[in-house]
DNA sequence: CCAATCTCAGTTAGACTGAGATCC
DNA sequence: CGGATCTCAGTCGAACTGAGATTG
């Protein structure tokens, strides 16, 4: 996980040299697409772990902490917090595993699968707007771009 | 500015809509930029911020402290300890504005021109490294999108 | 005994806030 | 006086570390 809550420079005023570095403007992109993202969740009360882990439930079913942890990206002593706010709302349910009593199962309920439903209308608000100044075909190029960077450094 | 010292998801295990989500991929990309970034600024002793310095004062001159805040992004706080590192190493000078005593301008050094000149190399290599997957046409594609999306949220 | 899991307390590094001192 | 500038001390939220308790 990532986040900043940072103020992003206004580009009219930032050297070529800086607002054209890549790495510079992945992380100016990012700032926007935290804010907007935040934003759109916090209508609802959630925050960007909470939707991380309830998509994970329901893309791979009910899963250990540890296991959860790897999926989000979330820090297993993060995800204690981020559990509490989700069990307590019960969009889901930690128990113990009876197979290895050191593992918590952390289940999706259907409380929770509802709540995602509309969270996933909001996220792909957040979505939209974020990429509002590109035509479809140059976001999913985007997308494609994206994703071979960060698949070619997850490897080594 | 923005950075953030983060272990970056294997995506292999990412539930894809996660995987695939714009504002996640320039989160996870952005962290793989900054490290790389970073590693390559650290073999000569400099971090992001000093190099933001001193490319902007090369490109616009001598400037105050408030108004290197702005193009930098880095804020007017922290802008103090950047500056006294910079000037430890004399790569830039710091005297009040004779004009305005209120201000400091601050000026790039031929030192600091010099050393610059190393960095920019340094820096090329860095986005080499974080782009190694793309084409030359596509990092170019990729830059132009990100700029599309920075710039329009730059504005409002 | 060693390794994995969950949890909690505490640390760290980065961005921000507020206020004091100085000057226009 | 209001407002800008630089500086410092302290705060805040996010990510991480380490260790204790439990179980395999």
């Amino acid at each position: 996980m990532t986040e900043r809550h940072t103020d992003p420079a206004d580009p009219a005023v930032v050297p070529e040299r800086l607002r054209t570095l890549p790495s510079r403007l992945l992380g100016q992109a990012m700032i926007h697409g935290g804010r907007i993202s935040r934003a759109r969740l916090e209508e609802a009360g959630m925050d960007r772990w909470g939707y991380a882990v309830l998509v994970t439930l329901r893309d791979g079913g009910p899963a250990s902490q540890a296991r959860l942890s790897e999926r989000t990206g979330i820090h297993r002593s993060d995800l204690v917090g981020v559990l509490n706010g989700l069990t307590d709302r019960a969009y889901v349910e930690r128990e113990p595993d009876p197979a290895d009593r050191r593992r918590n199962v952390v289940t999706l309920t259907p409380a929770g699968r509802r709540r995602l439903g509309e969270l996933d209308r909001l996220v792909d608000r957040a979505q939209d707007e974020l990429l509002d100044p590109l035509t479809q075909p140059e976001r999913d190029e985007l997308v494609r771009l994206l994703a071979l960077i960060v698949e070619h450094h997850a490897r080594g």
